[in-house]
DNA sequence: GGATGTGAAGTATTTCACAGCC
DNA sequence: GGCTGTGAAATACTTCACATCC
């Protein structure tokens, strides 16, 4: 990171890298759709992104060969074929930990939904917040966690707790069965193997630009 | 990334990569300083944050030699040194753009100031909210920006406005001569070369992931 | 004895450049 | 003619391993 540095390896021989790029790819194929292009290059894609066209046929060439040579690609069914690899063409149940000033602001964010994630449960370690609605739920005790996260089956969380409290709520829900956690408060969670997290960490992002602007 | 990838190559020749390893390497430091511990080894310092001693030492090669060998570091004096580094000794006067909930809640967030940040000016797009008060600073118009980032001395901005006004607001920033800035909106603002721009995109981070829950 | 600092070796990732196809 | 898909080359980054020093 800068806040999401990218870690190593999986048994998939896919990098890591070029698993974190193809969200990208994903949105900017979105708005291509929306705007009724039909056909795109990887120069014209990477104009978009501002990354090199052979990138982008090297990335899409570990899955497969989308294109037409002579052409290029169909958005549609480019975007089609990616989200499939990345999992996003069904939707993903996610549990909201924390519902204090960030984590209502999450709750009542829209651009989750679109992309293949809805909020189906909030919860919150306060049990003067518990009861309350927030952005159309009704925010759950911690003790509930379990049997809600199975019921709504739910893999993936998104944490959004005082930095004291991080550590033994990813745990709790790395018990619960829980897969996937996108963490916002500024440490770096320990989880077993196969658990995936990444953290939102503004303040090392500022932290790395700092660096840049001095050196002028 | 995952929000954050980290991009290539700059006049210095320390890679990017290691720059935005250096805020984290801060922040244990600075943990390791409250608990009272006054040397550290690369060893220890790379278990605490997981990452080889090798790349710790690596790191810090780029900059000089802060260690004692056959010792480690002194935390205090290596902390220092690194919180120079990355300009952050001082502290940076920092302005907020988009006051709806999520800026509200960035306002609100006290980890900015111990950090090198100061959130000195706020500023909404929508003139109903401005002269509102909001975390002790009154929102204000747009078309005071430029006059109050000089009069700040405001080089970082964070950009929290809905997507369709972020290129525009970039574009302003850049123009009243701000050099960093940290955006909220879903897409990559382009900006000149010499300014530098983090995306915080949780729906990317979410998304990158559901391809290894998919993978078990 | 123990840990740093660092060339050299080993990997990973990006870019090149071109054969092959539409 | 134009653009993909891809080995090969180039570059970037990480890890090793050891001389050096406290």
């Amino acid at each position: 990171m800068a806040s999401n540095p990218v870690t190593r390896q999986t048994r998939s021989d896919v990098p890591e890298v070029v698993i974190s790029r193809l969200p990208q790819y994903v949105r900017i194929l979105n708005r291509l759709l929306d705007d009724g292009i039909q056909v795109v290059s990887s120069q014209q894609l990477g104009e978009k992104l501002q990354v090199t066209p052979a990138q982008i046929r090297k990335d899409l060439s570990y899955f497969g060969r989308f294109g037409k040579q002579g052409r290029g690609y169909i958005v549609k069914d480019l975007l089609e074929r990616l989200r499939q690899i990345l999992g996003i063409n069904t939707s993903w149940n996610v549990a909201v930990v924390g519902v204090g000033r960030l984590g209502r602001a999450i709750l009542s964010y829209p651009g989750f939904n679109p992309d293949g994630f809805r909020l189906v449960a909030a919860f919150d370690l306060n049990n003067q917040v518990v009861g309350e609605e927030v952005g159309g739920l009704s925010v759950r005790s911690m003790d509930e966690l379990d049997q809600i996260v199975a019921k709504e089956k739910i893999s993936i969380a998104i944490v959004a707790v005082p930095v004291e409290f991080t550590q033994n709520v990813v745990d709790h829900l790395v018990a619960c069965g829980v897969k996937a956690i996108l963490n916002y408060a500024p440490i770096a969670p320990q989880v077993r193997e196969g658990i995936r997290i990444r953290n939102i960490d503004p303040v090392l992002s500022l932290q790395s630009m700092t660096y840049y602007i001095n050196e002028e």
